[in-house]
DNA sequence: ATAATAGTGTCTTTCAGACATTATGAT
DNA sequence: ATCATAATGTCTGAAAGACACTATTAT
């Protein structure tokens, strides 16, 4: 029997064992008080002329995995180096590409549109923030990305009720108000100043929250202090759920 | 410029725009209290000798997406038509796999042990129920297998705590005991009787529960009802979780 | 003074969790 | 009668949600 390694170099990948692959990253943002997505229109085949997310097939020669990849596609476009991020499903199937059976995985990413540089591709394609309730306006997207856009939102409006998410939407230097008005821009409805404000006092009192001890007028009325987030990569949870309807 | 036809005709998929791809299920069963998963022995190269999921690539012709993929590798090995389903996540590397950059999505399959008929597969290899706490004993498993289980099985404690996934894992029979017991195989700590019967009353109320009229002695002492789950594909969640530890 | 906001406190409801008491059937 | 279990009820604590009232600043 031929040993590990010499099996391994008469070993050729076959059109059987392998698909066309990309990364799809779903970046959210709020733009004056709308949860934006970041498109880009098609330049080229196929499905040129239509929006798309900021995907595209991996470089294999310059990442060694997905994570990777996907922070690629997002440095390219937002100019972030750093962001959150969270995959959130693959699909694959033999009619979404027309070249063939292919396979996709999306992620979601939160940036904070102050930070965001976008810059248009090698190709000079249009590359946009579009608010994600006018999508329609924008017909069918490329790639079924639709389906993408609209399993991440799911996430991201679950995550919400039980997690700090928004606290990666919202400025570095933020109030109390600002982050609430972040959560009801995601619910899509008012949430009372005193009851959210009981589960921002359990971020300040956990560390998630940090008061800069400045204090802001920007929202009007009496001055609010300033809080930062603690650096960390993984979601704070809420042991209860708030309301979503 | 070519219209999109004629560029598609034209289209080669190259080295570049593909890799290596396959998925694995993570079958999760309860056996004497224990949690299992099941794993196969590898006959063949790369890692031949090592256990390791029952996946593998994808036969494009004979299925057109990922889901279809998956439940083919869970029939293969179970004889198992139906099951509960959910994909965890996808890694995507250089070097998880010796013969070059691969793709793998793992799902997480919940399976009533009486119901699974384990079919070693075409070429012989060995399949089996491996408890999930005595993992260790195998060895290192093949294509970092171990990983892809230990976020399915994080996800399954996880879930169970919110949701009442635990019924796709009692047989389709069953008393309130019996599922709280299975509670308890998950997370591994005893559950106050009465507490968990203020859920399985919702689950009642909710009609995810259905009185079969019958009542049986098995668990010894006063007989109970057993209760049949209703036919649905997605979990039931509760409004609040349970404690964990 | 007024308006807009932040900060504090009160009350209700829901539910997890713990535990006591009663009911039912097998032996 | 005893034992093991199911069924029912009582109590506590935590947190969501609603809302009233006070405090602070700009105008």
């Amino acid at each position: 029997m031929k040993s590990e390694t010499e099996w391994l170099e008469e070993f050729q990948p076959n059109e059987f064992d392998t698909v066309l692959f990309s990364v799809d990253p779903v970046i959210f943002t709020i733009k004056n008080k709308q949860l934006c997505v970041l498109l880009v229109k098609r330049k080229y085949h196929p499905y040129s002329g239509r929006w798309a997310l900021p995907g595209g097939r991996v470089d294999k020669t310059k990442c060694s995995n997905l994570e990777e990849a996907v922070r690629a596609k997002l440095f390219a476009k937002t100019g972030l180096e750093q962001a959150y991020f969270e995959q959130i499903e693959t699909e694959g199937n033999s009619f979404m590409d027309p070249r063939g059976w292919s396979v996709t995985t999306t992620y979601m990413a939160l940036a904070r549109f102050d930070d965001v540089l976008l810059s248009s591709n090698e190709t000079g394609e249009d590359v946009e923030w579009q608010p994600v309730n006018k999508l329609d306006e924008l017909g069918e997207l490329a790639f079924w990305h639709n389906s993408f856009i609209d399993a991440a939102l799911q996430r991201l409006r679950d995550k919400i009720t039980y997690t700090d998410l928004p606290v990666y939407l919202v400025s570095k230097r933020f109030t109390i108000r600002q982050l609430r008005e972040a959560y009801e821009v995601l619910l899509d409805k008012p949430i009372t100043r005193q009851v959210f404000n009981k589960r921002a006092d359990k971020l300040i009192k956990e560390g998630v929250l940090i008061d800069t001890g400045d204090k802001t007028t920007e929202d009007g009325g009496r001055p609010a202090p300033v809080y930062k987030a603690k650096e960390k990569d993984s979601a704070h949870i809420f042991d209860r759920t708030m309301k979503r309807s």
